[in-house]
DNA sequence: TTTGTCACG
DNA sequence: ACGTACGTGACAAAC
């Protein structure tokens, strides 16, 4: 028996919807509806084994029902916006697979479906109806089964109704159920219903007398009698309901069964649409060699000769402008990618007299030389080549990164995709999980492919990202900052720490002995050993064995957070226990054994220092991250001891004394705030004393430290509510705080006021120094992401113009260490720190480096001022 | 792979 | 009625 699958398409998308948690792609288009529609519709498919699909939605136009009732609401109910952008993506989505969609002006989907679904009945197919409208129950048969996705925690189950199902289950039959419904009325739809007839009656009746006609014709012997009473006089607009709520069997669809004939579903046309939704796991379901990269592997030209390849950089040498990719991994060239003309790729690998050496030699000449050349990663390159800056450099990710910050990777396929509107393979489509090394010689064809497009993107995009650049006052930023930065970032990388392993080893050791006492005694109190760090058996244990009182729960049980535990440790000793236990085991594992596997041969920890992740500018650091070393308690503090300069050197750190603060009173340009600053004393005691009306002198500790608190609020876009939970005071006195301030300073109030309209006109808001900020969450219709956009707004320009003034600085550091010929270099960069390892005979001069060019990386209403403190270890330099 | 927690600015 | 301070990354446990 043949079989179709009919799907009513409004209602799946919006199950999906709200079944699925919220995603969106890097454009910020919501994705969830669409994710869990295609994912019911494919597990549906592969369940059934259909022949034939179809896809039923409503439109946006008044149906027969609505000439029959005015106040029927059926379809029309109100959509949110999240929701609402998606049904036009499913439905490309849908076209792009061959999907049959079906839509009928004057009607709604469940008439369409009910109509072909009866249609389909006649001519002997088995018909699968899928919806997560219970309405749909009146369309099952003995060949026609409902089927209804459910989903809890994220599982999918599927509720499925022939018509002996539904009968057994509600004790009426599918096309008594239209009668039910026409008693009991449905709000949802506004079907008005008999007043006073509930769902319980409605069963009872229509059960016992099969029809409204029936219903009525008995009135007299109905019990009990508010029932009888109820319906006296309603047969009118009982019949009225009953029509509403009958799904139209036959309305004038057009349908031929041929139109829902099934075919491959994951084609070429679907390719691009699901890759801009950025739906990975459905992606993975193309078949890599079905789609088209046809026309791109006839312009690649792979080259083994020697001759050829002198031949082909001679050439490249009087280009004007190239893409090039020097294609590495680990310490090995893999090959060389190069493109000059849109017709042809190079890809040269290292074979016979092409060393990798002379493949290295080759891009580091083209990237000195006088050409224009685009690459997608140049910090990725420099290990390989003995490369200047010059600004005919153009590295493609790190000026994606600044048109969009907001992305969460600039590859080659997402470049490719955002400025030349290409549909390329990722590394991963292309690759799958093989290295670079293993798939140049095991799968030549495919990886010739990746290497081609590395530098043909970059080739390709180079002209438009330079005019997009300039188009948003990025150009500069990305000269005179960005450029030079990947210069002192892989300085960094290159550079290293020095770690004293053994003593780290040690440290290690006596956070060991530490752990093992305190969990014995953990374990003692409580009375049975578990495992401390599951916060699920913690919870377990604090808060049903031992009854603690739980104030807050996280979706998935009980909160255990150190916030909470210490409001429980004043009454529970063991909690104190625990809380030492959690920082104890943090230390030892993220930092005592974490930072040692990191160690390599010449002693020293090379991080990886990130230009293109934050969303504000800042930099981050990775495998491992150096920027979170413990500092403010001081059992963490110690483990700075083991950061130590080389021989014959010490440790310079500077950092920048509130550098968030003064940016916020030179951008706001508030002049309490500036003289407040100019005046030399320390700021959160003059806020405290400004704010709360009192002498200077008179400032209680207490009072700073609210003042301080005040302060940092402001710089995180300030909420009553964040405000109170740092404090610990009510929401009403933290309001009070706030709007004290504002009085205080109104200039900063205004100044805050004018970067969320900015924001809200623009679309994003931008730093002193022009690197903008993207805030679509500013035009979300849900309340708290258009609240947290407005905290983003107030918060990207003040971070983001602190990180720029750090960028500047360093590179800045690194001119000045160059040109006065110094040895010292910078290790590590933490936001508002600069970490200096520096020759004894150069303390002085490189201090006075550091202090000239951090100061005056940017001439603001303030003066930017830092702390410099040399010492033997991380640790002595504070 | 996601969640909770916690280290930093 | 909702459920929040801004920006990161690593680890262990749970899914």
């Amino acid at each position: 028996m043949e079989k179709i699958v009919l799907i009513d398409g409004h209602s799946i998308l919006n199950r999906a919807f709200y079944g699925v948690p919220d995603l969106t792609n890097s454009e910020g288009l919501h994705t969830n509806a669409v994710y869990g529609f295609l994912n019911i519709m494919l597990k549906i498919l592969d369940e059934e084994q259909p022949q034939y699909l179809a896809v039923a939605f409503d439109v946006h136009h008044p149906t027969f029902r609505h000439e029959l009732y005015g106040e029927y609401k059926g379809t029309r109910k109100a959509m949110p916006e999240e929701l609402r952008e998606q049904v036009p993506v499913i439905k490309e989505v849908l076209c792009a697979m061959g999907v049959c969609i079906l839509e009928l002006p004057g009607y709604e989907a469940d008439d369409i479906l009910g109509t072909v679904a009866k249609r389909a009945e006649k001519d002997g197919l088995a018909v699968r109806l899928v919806s997560g409208d219970r309405d749909m129950l009146q369309l099952a048969s003995d060949h026609i089964c409902i089927r209804i996705p459910k989903t809890k925690k994220g599982v999918t189950t599927i509720e499925n109704y022939f018509a002996a199902d539904f009968t057994e289950q509600t004790g009426v039959t599918p096309t008594e159920f239209i009668d039910v419904k026409a008693l009991m009325g449905d709000t949802s739809d506004n079907i008005p219903g008999v007043s006073g007839i509930g769902e319980k009656t409605a069963y009872a009746l229509i059960g016992q007398y099969h029809s409204i006609d029936q219903v009525f014709s008995h009135l007299g012997e109905i019990k009990p009698n508010r029932a009888k009473n109820a319906l006296e006089g309603q047969e009118e607009i009982a019949r009225l309901s009953r029509t509403l709520a009958e799904i139209n069997t036959d309305s004038p669809v057009e349908f031929a069964l041929k139109d829902g004939r099934l075919g491959a579903l994951f084609t070429p046309a679907a390719y691009p649409i699901l890759k801009r939704l950025e739906l990975k796991s459905l992606i993975k379901k193309f078949d890599e060699d079905s789609l088209d990269n046809q026309d791109f592997k006839e312009k690649i030209v792979s080259v083994t000769d020697w001759f050829l390849a002198e031949n082909v950089f001679e050439q490249a040498k009087t280009a004007e402008q190239l893409g090039l990719q020097l294609i590495t991994e680990g310490e090995c060239v893999v090959a060389l990618s190069l493109c000059m003309d849109k017709e042809k790729v190079y890809v040269i690998l290292p074979e016979g007299f092409i060393t990798e050496n002379y493949l290295a030699g080759q891009a580091q000449d083209l990237l000195n030389g006088k050409n224009k050349v685009a690459v997608l990663n140049l910090k990725g390159m420099l290990p390989f080549v003995d490369a200047q800056e010059d600004p005919g450099q153009l590295d493609l990710g790190v000026g994606a990164y600044l048109l969009n910050p907001l992305k969460n990777s600039y590859d080659c396929d997402d470049i490719a995709r955002d400025y030349l509107g290409m549909t390329i393979p990722s590394r991963a489509d292309s690759l799958g999980k093989a290295t670079l090394l293993a798939s140049a010689s095991e799968q030549p064809e495919k990886f010739l492919v990746y290497a081609g497009y590395l530098s043909y993107v970059a080739f390709m995009a180079a002209k438009k990202m330079e005019t997009l650049l300039r188009e948003n006052q990025a150009w500069e930023l990305y000269q005179e900052i960005e450029l030079p930065l990947i210069y002192s970032l892989y300085g960094m990388e290159k550079a290293g720490i020095r770690v004293r392993r053994e003593e780290l080893e040690d440290y290690g050791k006596r956070l060991k002995v530490r752990i093992d006492e305190v969990e014995q005694s953990i374990y003692d109190q409580v009375g049975e050993p578990f495992n401390i760090n599951s916060p699920k058996q913690l919870g377990t244990i604090l808060f049903d064995k031992l009854q603690m009182p739980h104030a807050k729960k996280t979706k998935t049980g009980y909160s255990t957070s150190a916030d909470i535990l210490e409001k429980l440790a004043v009454d529970y000793p063991v909690v104190n226990d625990i809380l030492e236990y959690r920082q104890l085991t943090k230390l030892n594992s993220t930092y005592a054994e974490g930072l040692a596997g990191y160690i390599r041969e010449d002693g020293r920890i090379h991080g990886t220092f990130n230009q293109t992740i934050t969303a504000t500018g800042r930099i981050s650091s990775t495998e491992p991250n150096l920027q979170n070393i413990p500092v403010r308690m001081e059992l963490g503090r110690e483990i700075r001891k083991v950061f130590v300069p080389k021989e014959g050197c010490l440790f310079v750190d500077a950092d920048y004394s509130q550098i968030e603060l003064r940016i916020l009173a030179h951008m706001s340009g508030d002049q309490q705030l500036i003289e407040a600053y100019n005046s030399g004393q320390d700021i959160h005691r003059i806020t405290a004393s400004q704010v709360f009306h009192i002498p200077f002198d008179q400032v209680t500790p207490e009072m700073r430290r609210n003042a301080k608190a005040v302060n940092f609020g402001i710089i995180y876009g300030i909420s009553a509510f964040g405000l109170s939970e740092d404090l610990s005071i009510s929401r009403q006195e933290a309001l009070d705080y706030i709007n004290r301030y504002f009085e205080t300073y109104p200039q900063i109030k205004v100044f805050l006021d004018r970067l969320v309209s900015e924001g809200k006109e623009n679309g994003y808001v931008s730093t002193v120094f022009g690197r903008r900020r993207p805030v679509p969450e500013l035009s979300s219709s849900n309340f708290m992401q258009r609240q947290f956009g407005e905290r983003i707004a107030m918060n990207a320009p003040i971070q983001g113009t602190a990180a720029d003034v750090m960028k500047i600085a360093m590179v800045r550091v690194d001119r000045e260490l160059k040109r006065q010929g110094l040895a010292s270099r910078i290790v590590l960069q933490v936001h508002d720190e600069l970490l200096l390892e520096v020759p004894f005979a150069e303390e002085e001069q490189v201090k006075a480096l550091v202090r000239e060019a951090m100061m005056g990386a940017a001439r603001m209403a303030v003066p930017l001022e830092i702390e410099i403190q040399a010492g033997k270890s991380w640790y002595e330099t504070k």
